[in-house]
DNA sequence: GCTTAGGCTTCG
């Protein structure tokens, strides 16, 4: 795997695999390409001119979905920058005397950027253009691109074939609504549709006679985007394809779309209703987080649902075994009549086994029904919960009826947050630190990970003191009864820690500011780049723009010598892939024809996986100057200053409620928490199994569902020192140069 | 091997 630049000297397919819909080592080979291009960085190319294309032409051949979305768009004299290629031998090396290896482009990690010269050393980046039909203009018998706005949809269910189905009725501009059915195998692949009034983008679809009607029928090489059909929401496309196009003209696409549909009444009255609002035997949708779960039988699942609204109508309690529970509803809930029960029945209880507690579920044409379940279990609990609102999930989809999990970045998950963060049970407290906190309140107590206790209780850990000085070891109760600052060692067990997620105990903190702030979310960073895309200036005709240092060595030769600033057209997931390949991706925007970085809450500075961020308080951008005279080599920090950056360090921050029978305590895991996880929080910002490591010592300590009883003991040293909030001096504990140990096990 | 479904309330 290289990086390769050249120009298109030919594009005759002279390879003799290629038939059209072939299989190809488990790749279905749509169609295929071999390109001669000339085998010189572009710089070289003038100079070149008469040397022979037999000395310096090498071919070139895509596989699968570089081969379909590539192979239109390329023509001769374009500008070619392919990276992630296997080489292999060329078959026909003997007859077209070209170079004896080929380049061999297929699977994820094989890449190519088509260009137009635009100057030495940029390039505008050529994307095949897909022409889009309004509905009404649809003939039968053609595989067809459309865009529209759903107006109906099921989630994908079963068929008796091999796929699944998603069935979907969609309109645009032109009134027209048409049918749609989707087959795929792979539920990824099916249209993400959360509500009607979605966007849906839909690459080759064949149209089809049906009852006189045209409807839609996925084809060969069909893809789908779809997007959120709410005025004004950011554009952001959903899917889990990896080599989507997407591009401004999109962007305007959607948004006409929206503003046509919001001024239609396309959208049936809102399906969506609280649990405040909801009326006995009505069908609606409910939007919730998912508190618990349970098999009860075969065809039927319970869930234990909530949505932060109380019902007016008393909610019916099922009763199932606690050891076939999965997950943490919490009676003070079921109390408040805030718990909903729902029964999923059939064909659904297949998706809900994918649930975790403590995700967002959207459950579509949702049943209230009134009276008491019919559980036998509920037959020995005397209980009269005659009148008590149960909901059915039944089997089929009529309706729309299914369900599925929603991510929780959606704008109506933040709601949903915000409402059930009023909920918190827990007081958190507030000094400096805990204003970044963003730990969930107690009923979002929920492990990732549904590991049941026997999992992990064989495994044992400890926990050790690194620290050299010999203070006597007390009690937690003489803890709290000294002032600080001072230092204690104690032996303790814990009680419980937040954040429960623990993806949010990653900060990044700024040693100039002393301030902490999150590390944003993919959607929050995406929205950025598609931000930044508006900016970009006239300069660029529409497409985005690869600017490289043009070094004198090639990028592979010598990664962290390289710099590349990314013009951002490019969208997050590009960027991402742009920088697995170079090894310093610098995202540039140029809202006044002047390159700048982006927006500081976006990371100023990819670099594999890894991503770097600035302090927005601190740094202070240089725009315009040239970039890093005299620097060697290009890391964090060297490119931090070549731009202006504060970097921000990241960190990982835990609040671990301790107990000794003396009392609790809550502390702080901050300063010395890498080197309590033996994890380096930024690897475990990039890298899974870094995470692991942390979820695992958690777990270890507080297996999920254990009693505090069955937990380990920990020897650990504690810092005390004073906070000052709102004029009051209040005292705070850190956990400091303690370790954890896996294989031993500390009783009291 | 190239279909499957083709909206339109379960009945627990």
């Amino acid at each position: 795997t290289s990086i390769s630049m050249g120009t298109v000297h030919d594009t005759n397919c002279s390879h003799p695999s290629c038939w059209w819909g072939e299989y190809v080592a488990g790749l279905k080979l749509i169609s295929c390409n071999s390109i001669h291009f000339l085998c010189l960085p572009p710089s070289e190319v003038d100079s070149q001119q008469n040397m022979s294309p037999e000395h310096s032409s090498i071919n070139i051949i895509l596989f699968g979905a570089l081969a379909k979305d590539y192979s239109e768009s390329v023509s001769q004299g374009d500008m070619l920058l392919v990276t992630g290629f296997s080489v292999g031998n060329s078959p026909t090396a003997q007859k077209d005397k070209l170079h004896a290896c080929n380049l061999q482009l297929a699977g994820n990690d094989a890449w190519m950027y088509v260009s137009t010269c635009l100057g030495r050393g940029s390039y505008a980046v050529k994307v095949v253009k897909y022409t889009y039909v309004p509905l009404s203009d649809l003939k039968p018998g053609v595989v067809v691109n459309v865009y529209a706005v759903v107006t109906f949809f099921k989630q994908p269910f079963r068929t008796k074939g091999t796929d699944y189905c998603s069935t979907l009725k969609i309109t645009d501009q032109s009134n027209k609504k048409v049918g749609c059915t989707i087959f795929c195998d792979k539920l990824e692949e099916h249209p993400k549709i959360f509500k009607m009034g979605d966007i849906i983008r839909l690459h080759r679809v064949k149209t089809q006679l049906f009852n006189g009607a045209i409807s839609l029928l996925t084809s060969h090489g069909f893809s789908v985007v779809t997007f959120d059909g709410m005025v004004g929401s950011p554009v952001i496309p959903r899917t889990s394809s990896e080599s989507f196009k997407f591009g401004e003209e999109d962007c305007q696409v959607v948004e006409a779309l929206r503003t046509w549909a919001a001024n239609q009444s396309l959208v049936p009255a809102q399906p969506c209703v609280p649990l405040s609002a909801v009326q006995p035997t009505t069908y609606f949708d409910l939007t919730c987080q998912l508190l618990a779960k349970a098999p009860v039988d075969s065809s039927c699942t319970l869930l234990k649902v909530w949505d932060g609204s109380k019902c007016p109508h008393p909610l019916l309690d099922v009763f199932v075994e606690p050891n076939t529970l999965e997950g943490s509803p919490t009676l003070s809930k079921d109390m408040a009549n805030l718990t909903a029960n729902v029964l999923v029945y059939d064909n659904h209880v297949e998706v809900a086994r994918q649930f975790k507690p403590g995700s967002y579920l959207r459950i579509y044409n949702l049943h209230a029904v009134p009276g008491a379940s019919r559980l036998p279990s509920n037959d020995s609990v005397q209980s009269d919960q005659t009148g008590h609102l149960g909901f059915h999930l039944h089997g089929g989809t009529s309706y729309g009826r299914g369900l599925r999990v929603l991510p929780e970045d959606s704008p109506d998950i933040l709601d949903l947050k915000k409402i059930l963060e009023t909920f918190s049970e827990s007081d958190i407290n507030d000094s400096s630190m805990f204003e970044v906190w963003s730990t969930p309140p107690e009923s979002f107590g929920i492990p990732l990970q549904s590991a049941s206790y026997s999992d992990t209780c064989c495994m044992c850990i400890g926990v050790e003191r690194t620290c050299d000085h010999t203070v006597e070891q007390v009690s937690l109760a003489e803890v709290k009864s000294r002032s600080p600052p001072q230092v204690f060692h104690v032996q303790v067990q814990l009680k419980s820690y937040q954040p429960q997620r623990l993806y949010q105990s990653l900060k990044l903190f700024c040693h100039k500011c002393k301030t902490i702030r999150d590390v944003p979310d993919d959607v929050t960073v995406g929205g950025l780049f598609s931000e930044a895309q508006k900016d970009v200036g006239p300069c660029n005709n529409g497409y985005w723009t690869l600017v490289l240092p043009l070094p004198r060595e090639p990028p592979s030769e010598s990664p962290s010598r390289t710099l590349t600033l990314l013009m951002s057209r490019a969208t997050l997931e590009e960027t991402c892939r742009i920088a697995s390949a170079y090894s310093n991706i610098v995202p540039v925007t140029s809202p006044q024809g002047t390159m700048t970085p982006l927006d500081l809450s976006a990371p100023f500075l990819f670099r594999g996986t890894k991503r770097y961020y600035g302090c927005k308080q601190c740094s202070q951008l240089k725009v315009g100057e040239s970039l890093g005279e005299g620097v060697d080599v290009w890391d964090e920090k060297s490119v931090a200053e070549a731009l202006g950056v504060q970097l921000l360090q990241y960190g990982l921050l835990m609040k671990l409620e301790l107990q000794d029978g003396t009392g609790f305590l809550e502390a702080l895991l901050w300063r010395d928490a890498e080197s309590f996880f033996h994890v380096s929080a930024e690897d475990a910002a990039a890298d899974q199994e870094a995470q692991d490591r942390v979820q695992e010592t958690m777990d270890r300590l507080c297996p999920p569902g254990s009693s505090t009883a069955e937990r380990p003991w920990m020897d650990l040293c504690l810092s005390a020192y004073t906070v000052e909030e709102n004029g009051q001096r209040r005292a705070c504990y850190q956990i400091c140069h303690t370790g954890t140990r896996v294989g031993s096990l500390h009783t009291p």
